[in-house]
DNA sequence: CATGGGATTGACT
DNA sequence: GTCAATCCCATGC
């Protein structure tokens, strides 16, 4: 079965080269996809190196060299020693600046999503399509099980790689998004720079 | 070279 | 609601 990619074009990177909260905003109703595996983008966030909570604050280092990289790279890296969480780098090169992807819709490969998360349909059937989905795909270390992204995907190019986001398609052209705080950080905790399409079951953690 | 802290999740009370 | 798992890497001695 082909992928549900009808009316959707790989992102170049000059998609990726503006303003991290432009970029952050404009990539909910966009497919995250893989090899075998896609999901429409329901929540974000935007890091930039002018504020603490990013990684790149702390300068130019061996970590945080993808960050400053090009846009339109993948920044991969593991958090809380368990999970790897995926971003998108934004800004031109020399700014450390990334969107990290928090939540998808599944839309296609949801039975490799499963295998992959280990949910099983026969012993743990699901309560309802929307807690299925929401196992599946809602939270940054969650999605990036599903689709099968680990830390050797950081560095690899969004343009070419096996890793690719989708420009907005049919039903996603306008997303209503509402904006929220960022979740799970301790500095620079009051910035508005979440970003959530209303009414997805696949928000991580809904804004009040 | 030793230490400490996470852009989280799932299991458990 | 609490809490441990687990590892990369920035920092400091």
């Amino acid at each position: 079965m082909a992928p549900p990619f009808i009316g959707r074009r790989r992102l170049g990177r000059a998609f990726f080269a503006r303003p991290v909260l432009t970029v952050a905003a404009e990539l909910i109703g966009c497919v995250l996809a893989t090899g075998d595996a896609a999901g429409v983008i329901v929540e974000t966030e935007a890091y930039h190196d002018s504020e603490p909570a990013c990684h790149a604050h702390v300068g130019l280092t061996a970590r945080t060299a993808t960050l400053f990289g090009p846009p339109g790279i993948a920044y991969v890296y593991r958090s809380y020693g368990v999970h790897a969480l995926v971003n998108a780098v934004c800004e031109p090169e020399g700014v450390g600046a990334a969107v990290l992807i928090r939540g998808l819709e599944p839309v296609w490969g949801q039975e490799r999503m499963a295998l992959r998360r280990r949910i099983d349909s026969l012993t743990m059937p699901p309560r309802s399509d929307r807690a299925h989905a929401r196992a599946l795909c809602a939270g940054p270390g969650r999605l990036s099980q599903a689709l099968g992204i680990t830390l050797t995907d950081n560095g690899s190019e969004l343009s070419r790689g096996r890793l690719s986001i989708l420009s907005r398609g049919p039903g996603w052209e306008e997303p209503e998004i509402t904006t929220a705080t960022r979740i799970g950080i301790t500095k620079a905790v009051g910035l508005p720079w979440r970003f959530c399409a209303v009414q997805s079951a696949c928000v991580s953690v809904p804004p009040r």
